[in-house]
DNA sequence: GCACGATCGTCAGGTACCTGTCAATAGTAC
DNA sequence: GTACTATTGACAGGTACCTGACGATCGTGC
């Protein structure tokens, strides 16, 4: 009846299938590593951002406090990261990557830049900038509330 | 302490984040005409393909048959849509919109074309057509199994 | 000092979505 | 015809995620 896209309507679908599309072949990468999309996102930024509460976490990787602070907590029962009581604000805590949570993360990220760029082979580096400036736009659009909605 | 997106490493994150921010503005868009994102989406699949059955509808959002399914009820009890048996095949049933169901879809349809060309402002026609063959490409990549993990 | 709002992590509950399965039907090979 | 596989729509159950609230803590203004 037709490929899987005929978004010939909304820009937004076709972001959507991109994304599932993406998830899916990434998750299958990093499956032979140990670790889900999820938990890679949140080990790439406690990497980036040693020391980011729960909080920090769920916002940056766009998500409610609650679900952060539960993968987290698997990411801790696995021993890759370990939590911290914050020495000046005690109502959070810091979390840092362990020893082997940087191990794993460091074994990942090339898998993951690799099934990258197999999936982006053939476009110029101007026109991957282009495709990186609008998705960068459109990630800024978030409109008022970030939080709401089911997945589709 | 940031932006909303230091993807610097994964163009996979930065996906996700415009689908999200999209997927916002949509749904903000839409509200005022009472419908979801996901049943604007099915809406828009039926007007393509009238007659179209619920597994028709779920491989095309990409979801499962049971949800697609599940949704349907949504728009049925809303009277946007009417399920009729299908002439032939005796296990599905073919799916149209309803006179109300058209009028709520044309409705709409403007105001989501419209956000999502202002979100685009800016970019040539030529940067356009390279986003769009790019995401293409993504959405085209999908590895094996098409249905799997949770959302992000 | 005290009061006020904002934010922290966490608990309870709900919703959306998925997987797995089923009987019924269709399509094909024999 | 029968046998086998694939597909449809539905049911049951589980998982991921979210919303809403709570006490505790912080930051600021008074």
């Amino acid at each position: 009846m037709g490929t899987v896209t005929d978004d010939k309507e909304c820009s937004t679908f076709l972001v959507r299938h991109a994304w599932l599309s993406m998830r899916g072949v990434v998750a299958e990468a990093l499956g032979e590593h140990g670790l889900s999309v999820a938990q890679f996102a949140s080990l790439l930024i406690l990497d980036e951002h040693p020391g980011a509460s729960v909080a920090d976490v769920a916002r940056r990787v766009s998500t409610a406090r609650q679900s952060a602070n539960e993968m987290l907590g698997g990411l801790e029962r696995a021993g890759l990261i370990e939590r911290r009581p914050h020495p000046q604000d005690r109502r959070s805590q810091q979390i840092f990557l362990t020893g082997t949570g940087r191990g794993r993360l460091d074994a990942a990220r090339p898998a993951v830049k690799a099934v990258e760029a197999r999936l982006s082979e053939g476009f110029t580096p101007d026109e991957l900038a282009v495709v990186n400036a609008w998705l960068s736009r459109m990630a800024a659009a978030t409109a008022g509330t970030p939080e709401e909605l089911p997945t589709l």
